[in-house]
Order: structure tokens, then C-alpha cells, then sequence
DNA sequence: ATGTAAGCGAGACGGTACGTCCTGTCTTGTC
DNA sequence: GACAAGACAGGACGTACCGTCTCGCTTACAT
């Protein structure tokens, strides 16, 4: 797997080496109290100040990591998304269902169902968040897109693409094709992802993919 | 194209024959006021008050006929999905290139892009508001998808299927593949949904349905 | 006594007559609660959201009527300085003895101890607040010491004096003399203003009030 | 004039002669940045943090040495009040007019205006902070009339008392009546004492104080 | 000369209160 | 009984200070 190099995961902080370094327990715990608020209370009820009370935190120190909720939650959220792994079953069409499945069983547990889409909408007003959400979310499933085709590729499901920016243009689609149908489905369709829906899906994905 | 019955928008009211009718003229105020908000300060910062004060209402006339900012924008945006018809361009692939461009233009208004995802992350903690949203929102659009395969079978661009279970499955998934892939890349990644990647779209959803 | 008219005590208040009145209750409860307040935890330890609590009322509810801690608490300990009335115990050595000792007896009530030389050092920087303090309780004092004046003139025991001015200026100088000494006895140098203090302080003030 | 000692302007102070010594410019620093503050922001806004930047000093170095604002405004107030000596002008009547106009002078700097009435305020409710007003200034000003009360005598204008008890009385009396008058003049009525304020003022103190 | 103990600037920390904003309800008088 | 106006209780916001606590230096005396 490609190694996901968080840079700076707080890039406001000083970093001067004078005074009281930060606590990286309180770090912990901050992310560790989001994600259970988020679970009990859900988005829109999840406060700044109930975060730092479970956290046994103060509010300041929240604030002086996270400009406010999303920022804090996009983070939250992100640790999840690093669990996500490529699946290894040999075949292209076995890989994509069992992702498909990984990708959805994420998108239903209750920090992820009621906060993604929360901060996807905050975003649409807020470039720094999008850039913030594309690198800590977005970008890592992309990764998994072009890791998959390159594997396919290796074991000749698919063609190597000469043209590499026709090739970066159907990783895009396909991207948005798998991560918008099983979010569409899980969370605005309202309905289970289930290894029936998910086979169906990809023998539709797989033999559009061919008349790319 | 299939008649939409409202059959009443305001479920709650009393109905009763007696005191003074409600205003309709402040209803319209009050979606178009909705509207002008959501463009100018976006969902998460549109209040009730101002909305209130935009259409020249007192707040209690809105609680009147909404329970709450979820309710009240779902009806405003719901509006606008009224105006997606089917185009009639004489080929299924022609149609669906211009469906998919009509529903991103929707998609790109400020109105929309802000609070769709909002009501939907909401009404993932919300069961009245997801039916609201399923059936001012979602079953609107899956009757175009259904008409439009309609179409194409009568053209004899697509055979007709004689399992209607699977017919209805296949209809929502091919619903959540042309819409949560339109919604992902239009409010997720954040890129434009131009003719060109219009086209590659259904070029691959159309050899993708062949299989199904 | 003269009668004391608040022509308005919360000249902020928009007056026009529709919308929900201000509760009279309200103002009732905020005063009380102020002054309980004042005598449990002092006026540097009391805080808008204590009073809010105690009252039974929203912080909202406060700030609507008083822009702040000190003109709260100026007008909560004015309504104290309503209850100073002068005595007549019928020779003027015997009023002063009586008044002295009533307002050392008011300045020593917990609510007064704390609060009034705070709101004083706070006004010092605030016109509004020391116009607030003037009307609300100087000029209440200054009143008796006209009152005091005339009534011993009328008995005989003082002249009556010919300039207008000059008598002004006199009952300016007695005034800051008599509280000056009291609150100065009782708050700064922190000792008790008994009758023995009282009679001397007022044999030095009447014999030098003859010299003007 | 009395010799004011100092004992030990900072008794927590540990004296063990090991570690690195307290830095004197540092002291000087912060009483200074007190001072300026004071002047500009006033008591309820001065901040120790604002007084420790203007100092150039940390926060912890002010805790060192003072336990809150109040004693430190005590200590910056009391420095000015050192400056407050007895007038010779040769008789006693020339010699109070200067003295209340000195103290006048003092009290309208803004330094002590806005913070005299502060600490006294602050110290109704904490026992230790009253007997640091009481030694850092109270007692200062009282020695002033001890002493100009022992000038006069000599000088032959006020006759020597026999009885100390008495003696001690009526120095305090007088005391509260001078600085209470002019404290009351100068910062509740908000009215100037100028020369003639001063003159009428020592007119009636000195034809009272004949009658004791 | 070196060790050691306190002082020091910096700044993060857990708290408390602030004054503002919004929510959803209520109480007026008017239509 | 709907309506405009606006007061109301409640609760979260993001900020400002408080007084304490690490940090990694510096300073000066006692060995």
C-alpha cells in the first residue's frame, strides 16, 4: 500500500521550539470524544464544547488546533478512512465488490453517515475545508482507484493505457462512478449495500469500463 | 410526463373552516425568501429569522407551516427539481448526455449545491425528513429514469424486461449510478461536469447496462 | 420627602406599543436576584449568568434592559438608597447624628459594601455610567442635605442665606464633607461609624458649617 | 518626615541565598507597564497578561511576586503616593489648602482614579488585601496629619492634648474628613476641587476642629 | 570549573465568564 | 384564527483572561 504521508496534520501551529510543546494526548483524546459524539448526538447535534468536555479538554485547546466543527470532524472522520485497504481475492471483479462492500459498511457507521455528507455541504463555501477534505479523504480513496487498475493491469483484466492523461481521466470517472453510486445508495437512497446490489454494480461498472 | 401530486405540502395544518385563511401569498414569500438566503449566506448560515424577515413574515407564520429549517429548505429546493424534464433528442445516449448535463446544472446552482447534501446529512438522523426528501426530492428523479427507459424500449434501444422485480432493481440502480455519480464529482470532487465528461459517462453507463 | 421620579428606567427600551411587553416580573426578579447575588459572592465575583440563573430569567433577558454589570448593579443598589429618608428628631445636632448613622448603617449592608465603590471606579471611565450614578443616587442624597437645610432654617437654626450661588456651593461642600467622611470611615479606613464617631464628627461639621 | 520602611515589599519571596536571584529590573518593568496600562485601559481592563507583555516579562514572573491584579495595582498605586509630603507654607490654614490640593492632584491622575476605588472595593471581601492598602497607603497619609498636627503645635496654632486616647481619636476623625471630603469631591461627585473648593473646605474643617 | 537550584520567556493547559446569536414558544394588539 | 411585532427561556458560539503547568534556556552562588 502506498504510504499516506500526513505532512503536518495542524498546519496553524507555531512550531517554534520555545514554550510548552502541545499534548498529543490531548490530540488523541479530542479525535477519540469527536467520533463517539458524533456517534451519540450526530452532526448537527455534536457542540464544540461537548467535545471538549468528554475529552477532558478545554475549549481553547480545541480552537487552537481546529478553526471549528468541520474542520475538526473532516479530521475525525479521515483517521477512519485510512482503515480502508485494497482487497486481495485474485480477480479484478472479486477485488471491486469486496470494496465496494468495505467502502459501505465505512460509509454506515454513524460517525461517517451523518457527517460526511454534513461537511461535504459545508464545503461548498469553504475552499479551504474542500482542499482539507480532498487531501485527508478524497485523495486516499483515489489512490485506491489507481492502485486497483494498476493491479488488473499486472495481472492482464486490463489493458495498459498509452495516453496517460486519458488514463487519469477515466481513473477520475471511475472514481466518481464507484464512490458516488455506493454513497448514493447508502446515503441519500437510504438503502443497503448488500453483496447482491454490490455484484450487480460492478458487472455494470466492469463492462462499462471496457468501452472506455 | 407522469403528473406529480402534492397532495398537501402542509400536512399539519388544521383545516378547519373556521378564523382566517392562511396567506398563500406568504408562502411564496417565504420559499422565494428561502431561495435568496440559501444563495447569499449558504445552509449553515441561513436562520429562520432572516428568512422570516427577507418575505416580510413574523417567525411564527413560518413555524406555522414548517417544523423546522430542514423542512422548509427541502420545499424551497424541491421547487427547482420540478424543472428537470426528460429531454426528447431522438437517442438514448443523446437523452442521457443531456439529462446528466441538466441535472449538474441544477446541481451547480447555489441554492442547491449548499443545502442538498445538508438535508441529506440530516435526514440520516431524521426519518420524517427523509421521507419528505425521498418523495419531494429522490422519487421525482426516479420517474425520469424509469420514462426515459421507457422511451428507449418503445425506440427499441433497450429490450423490454419481463421480471418486473428485477426491472425495479435495475432501474434504482442505475438511478444511484447516473446521480451519485453526477453528485460526487459536481459537490465531492468539486470538478465541472462538461459535455466531455458527460460523454465518457454514458458511454460507459450505456455498455454497462447492455450487461445487466 | 420629595418624590423621586424615574421618569424611565431603561431608556433603551423602543417603547413602540406592539410586539410582547417587557415583563415587569422580570425586572423585579433581576433586581432581587442582583442584590442576593451581591451579598453571597461580592460584586467582583458576580457574574450576568448567576443573576440570569437566580432570576429565572435568559442572560438575553438582561442584557435587553441594562448594557452591562455595572448599570445593574447601579440601579439594583439605587432602590436601597430609596429607603434613606431624613429624621426629624427636632434639633438639627440630632438629625445629623440620626442621618450619619442611617447612611453608615446602608453602607454597610453586604450589598452596598461591595458594589458602590466599585460602580464608582468604574464610572470613572464611563460618562454614561457616572450620569447613571448621579441621577440614581447622588442627587438622591444631595435632595437631603437641601431638605436637612431648609428644615433647620425654618426652625431657626440656621440663617437663611442671601446668594442664591454661594448657597449652592455650600450644600455641594457639606454634602461631599458628610458622605465623604462616612463612606471613608466605613469603606476606606474599614472602622465602625458608631454614635460616638457620629456625635463628634457632627459637633466638628456643625461648628465649622457656622464659620461659612 | 517619618522614615517609611519597606520591610519586604514581596514576603512570599523564598531568601534562600542558592538559585538565581529575582531580577530588581524586572520589578521595575512591571510596575511601570502597570502604570501605563492603568492609564490607558484603566482597572477592569487591565490585564496581568497585557501588563507582563508591556513589561516584556512573562506571565509567570508577575505570579512570582504578586497574587492577582489587585495586590499589584496596589503596589504601582502606592508608589505615587510616596511622593505626597507636608507643605511648609507657614501657617496651618496655607498648609491644609495645599495639602488637599496635592491630594486632589493625585487623585485626578488617572492612574489612581480609576484604581483607587477598585482595590478599596476589591478589598471589602478579602481580609489580607485591606491591610496591604492599609500599610502601602492608608497609613502613609494618616502620618501626614499626625505630623502637620505636631507642626502646628509647635507652632502654636492647635493646642497640645493631654489625653492620647482622645488625641489618636480625633486624628482619625479628621483624617477621614479630609481625605474622605476630597475623595468624595474629586471622584463620586466628579467635581474639580480647585483652589476655592480648597479654600471653603479649610474653612470649615479648621472652625470645626477649634470646637473638639 | 562545575553543579545545582531558582529565575526566566514562551506558550499550552483546564477553566470560567463573556456578550452575541439563533431556536422555537409565548403574548400582545390588529385584521 | 391568522398575522406582525417582539419579548422570552434556553443553549451554543467563539473569544478573552485567569492562574497553573511544562518546556528549554540563563544566571549566580556553593562547592
Amino acid at each position: 500500500m502506498v504510504a499516506v504521508m500526513h505532512s503536518d496534520p495542524h498546519p496553524g501551529a507555531p512550531n517554534g521550539r520555545t514554550g510548552r510543546p502541545r499534548s498529543a494526548e490531548a490530540d488523541r483524546a479530542i479525535l477519540d470524544a469527536t467520533r463517539a459524539a458524533l456517534v451519540e448526538r450526530g452532526w448537527s447535534k455534536l457542540t464544540m464544547g461537548d467535545v471538549a468536555t468528554r475529552a477532558g479538554v478545554a475549549k481553547t485547546t480545541l480552537y487552537r488546533r481546529w478553526t471549528g466543527k468541520s474542520e475538526l470532524v473532516v479530521d475525525a472522520v479521515a483517521a477512519l478512512f485510512d482503515e480502508l485497504a485494497l482487497p486481495d481475492l485474485g480477480s479484478l471483479p472479486a477485488d471491486v465488490e469486496e470494496m465496494v462492500l468495505r467502502l459501505a459498511a465505512l460509509l454506515e457507521r454513524p460517525e461517517t453517515r451523518t457527517s460526511l455528507m454534513a461537511v461535504v455541504a459545508e464545503a461548498t463555501r469553504d475552499e479551504a475545508l474542500r482542499g482539507r477534505i480532498r487531501s485527508a479523504i478524497v485523495d486516499r480513496q483515489k489512490c485506491l482507484v489507481l492502485e486497483g487498475r494498476a493491479r488488473a493491469q499486472a495481472r492482464g483484466e486490463l489493458p495498459y493505457e498509452e495516453d496517460t492523461a486519458s488514463a487519469a481521466r477515466n481513473a477520475d470517472l471511475i472514481f466518481d462512478v464507484i464512490a458516488g453510486a455506493v454513497v448514493h445508495r447508502a446515503l441519500v437512497s437510504a438503502e443497503p449495500v448488500d453483496p447482491a446490489w454490490a455484484r450487480r454494480f460492478t458487472r455494470l461498472l466492469l463492462s462499462g469500463i471496457g468501452s472506455l
